[in-house]
DNA sequence: TAATTCTACTAAACCGGTTTATGAAAACGT
DNA sequence: ACGTTTTCATAAACCGGTTTAGTAGAATTA
C-alpha cells in the first residue's frame, strides 16, 4: 500500500534524510534552490507522504485532543463539540471523541487509553468522579478543561453556563408574569453533577428572594424514565403548580409529553420555562420559552483553554468561566392577570 | 510529566526491554515466574503506561479510524456516529471525528491528513465528490466505507437507506388514505448527492406507479433557507398539493416553520410525511408520521464492515447494504374521504 | 558422555521521522 | 595568500516501543 518513506525520497533526489526532513519543516535557510527543487521533483514523484506517528514519536506531541463526553446524543454535547471541531480544525488538531455514557469506570479507562496514545490535551464533559485521577492529571500540567459540568475540589479549567443565573432569570420571568406557585422538574440530584444542583439551587433561591413560595412537593427529581409518572402524581393531588421549570431539554420532553398526553393547556393551565434551547422551540404549538446556553462560545472558548495550556505548559492558574444564559421569549409564559410588578 | 519508559521498567527490574514487551504482550510462555513478578512490581512501582505512539509506529496499526461527516450537527449523523462510536468501543479502537462542512476541498484535506496520521480506516459521510481520492483509496484496497450517501463510480461499501422504497413508502401510505394530489419538498438536487436523487426518483415512480398525478409544480427544491419562500408561492398559486413529502428532517422543519407561520392546519389543509424520525415527532401536534432509518444498525454495519476490511486486507468485493425504512404511523396523515383502496 | 532439545532471556535491528554535531566547499576579509 | 565565516549538506543518535536472531545453561535423549 503506502510505503514511500522519507530514505526514498531522499535516495531519488540524491540527498539525505536529513535534508527532506529540513525541506518539510520549512527549513529552507541553507538549502539551495537547486536541492529544493530536487526534493519537490523527488516527492511529487512518489506520492510521498509523510507519516505523523513518526513524528509524534520524536517530538512527543500529537496534534491530537480527546474529548470525552457523557452523552454524546445530548443536543448541548453536539454544539458543543461542533465548535471545538471547528477551532481544532484551524490549528490543524485532530480530535478523539469518546463517550463515557455517564459511566466513571468508563470514563477513567477512556482518560488512560487516550493518555496513552498521547494526545495533548483533554476536554471532559465529566461524569463527576474520578476525582483522584484528575487531580493527578492537575498536578502533572497535563492540559485539561472541563465543559458543563466539572470535578469539585479539581482546579482546572471549566467552562460552565451560569446556572444559577439561568435559573433565577427563569423564576424572575414567571413572576414577573405574575406567576407564584411555580415548580421545577430535574433529573435526580446528585452532588458530583454540578449543573443540577446549581440550578435547583439557584431556583430555590431565587423563588425566596422574589418572595415566592417554596413548596417540596413541587421539585419533582426523578430519572428520566419516570419523569411522568412523578408529574401525574404531582397534578393528581390538591394543587398543582401553575408553571414548570425544566432543568433541561431531557426533561422538558418528558414535560411535553405529560401535558400532551394530559390534555393540559400551555400556557394557559401549565406555563412552562426550561434551559437548552430545543432546535423545535419556534414551531412547537405553543412557541417555547427558554434559556439558551451560548453552546458555540462555550466549545470555542473550551479549544481556545486548551490550546493555551498546550503551548506554554507552566503553571496558569485555573478558571472557571460562567456563561451567560439568554432568555428567549416566546409564548409558552403568557402574562397572567394578578400581578402588579411585571409589565403589561 | 510522564516519562516512564520501558527502559526504565527494564532496569528495575533487571531485565531487558524486549523481556518487559513480551511481558507486556503476555507471551509468558518461556518466562518464569520470578521475572514476570519483578516485571509487575517495577511497573507498578514506576506507574509506567506504554507509549501506543511508539508500538504504532513499529506495528504498523493505530487502533484508529477516521470518520468524516458532512454535517456533524444533522440528527442521522450523530445517531450513526454513535453507534460507530460504541462499536469501536467494544474493540479498543478510538474514533477521529472530522466534519467537512459539505465541502468537498475539506473533505480531501481532511482525507490526508487522517491517512498521514495512519487510521487503519475511513468511513466517510461523502460530500460525493473527490471521486478521484476514493478512487485511489479502493485501488489501495485502504479500509472504506460510505454512510448515508456514496460517491457513483467508486466501487465501495456503502451503506445506505433503502431510499426508494422510503419515498414508495410515503406515496403508498398517502395513496392508500386517499390523497392524490402530492407534493415533495427537497433542497436542490445535485446528481452526486445520492440519497436526494434516490428519494425523488422513488417519489416520482412511486406516483406514477399508483397512478397519481406527477405534478411539476409540486415538487419543491430549493436551498433550505428558501423553502420557506418557495411554499409561500406554492400555496399562493391555484391548486396546492393535499399533501406534502419531507425528504428529511431539516426539510420538515421548514415545512412545519412555513405552516405554522401560514395558520395552515396539519393534516386537514395538508398531510405530512417526512423521512428521518425526528426527536419531537411524537409530542407535536399533531404528532408527526414519519419513515425512520435504522440509524443505529446502519452504524454499527458500517463500524463492523470497517473491521471486517480492517482485518482481512485481501480482496473483498464491495457490497452496498441498503436498510429498510420504517413508516411509523402517527398523526399528521389522517384518512380522507374519497379513496377506494384503503384501510377503514 | 556427547549430542540434542528446551527454557529463559537478551542484543540489536527496526519502524520513519527529527535533531544535533560536524564537516567540506565556497565566499569573505585583510 | 591565508585565516575566518558563511553556506549547504550529512552521519548518526534518538524517540519508545516490537521483533528477530541468537545464546547460555539446564534438561533430555542417545
Amino acid at each position: 500500500m503506502k510505503k514511500v518513506t522519507m530514505a526514498d525520497v531522499a535516495k531519488l533526489a540524491n540527498v539525505s534524510k536529513s535534508t527532506v526532513s529540513q525541506y518539510l519543516n520549512k527549513r529552507y535557510e541553507y538549502m539551495s534552490e537547486e536541492t529544493r527543487k530536487r526534493i519537490a521533483r523527488a516527492i511529487e514523484e512518489l506520492g510521498y507522504q509523510p507519516n505523523i506517528i513518526a513524528r509524534s514519536l520524536k517530538q512527543k506531541t500529537t496534534a491530537t485532543i480527546g474529548v470525552i463526553v457523557f452523552n454524546i446524543l445530548h443536543m448541548l454535547t453536539i454544539q458543543v463539540l461542533h465548535a471545538i471541531e471547528e477551532a481544532c480544525q484551524e490549528r490543524g488538531f485532530h480530535v478523539i471523541v469518546s463517550n463515557s455514557d455517564d459511566d466513571p469506570e468508563k470514563e477513567k479507562k477512556y482518560i488512560d487509553m487516550l493518555l496513552a496514545k498521547q494526545v495533548d490535551g483533554l476536554i471532559v464533559f465529566t461524569t463527576g468522579k474520578n476525582e483522584d485521577v484528575y487531580q493527578r492529571l492537575v498536578e502533572e500540567r497535563f492540559p485539561l478543561v472541563f465543559v458543563d459540568r466539572m470535578v469539585p475540589g479539581v482546579e482546572a479549567d471549566a467552562i460552565l453556563l451560569d446556572n444559577k443565573r439561568a435559573a433565577a432569570l427563569a423564576v424572575e420571568y414567571l413572576a414577573s408574569h405574575g406567576y407564584e406557585r411555580i415548580g421545577a422538574v430535574a433529573p435526580p440530584l446528585a452532588s458530583h453533577v454540578v449543573p443540577r444542583m446549581e440550578r435547583i439551587e439557584g431556583f430555590r433561591q431565587a423563588l425566596t428572594e422574589k418572595g415566592l413560595p417554596v413548596i417540596a412537593d413541587y421539585f419533582v427529581t426523578a430519572e428520566i424514565s419516570s419523569i411522568q409518572r412523578e408529574l401525574a402524581k404531582l397534578f393528581a393531588s390538591g394543587r398543582p403548580p401553575e408553571a414548570l421549570f425544566a432543568i433541561n431539554d431531557l426533561t422538558l420532553m418528558k414535560i411535553l409529553h405529560f401535558v400532551k398526553n394530559n390534555g393540559i393547556h400551555v400556557p394557559d393551565d401549565l406555563a412552562l420555562i426550561s434551559i437548552d434551547d430545543v432546535p423545535f422551540a419556534d414551531i412547537y404549538t405553543p412557541t417555547l420559552t427558554t434559556i439558551a446556553q451560548p453552546t458555540f462560545a462555550m466549545g470555542k472558548k473550551a479549544a481556545e483553554r486548551l490550546f493555551m495550556q498546550i503551548v506554554r505548559k507552566q503553571k496558569h492558574k485555573p478558571q472557571i468561566f460562567r456563561f451567560p444564559p439568554t432568555l428567549i421569549e416566546r409564548k409558552s409564559v403568557r402574562q397572567r392577570g394578578n400581578n402588579n410588578d411585571g409589565r403589561r
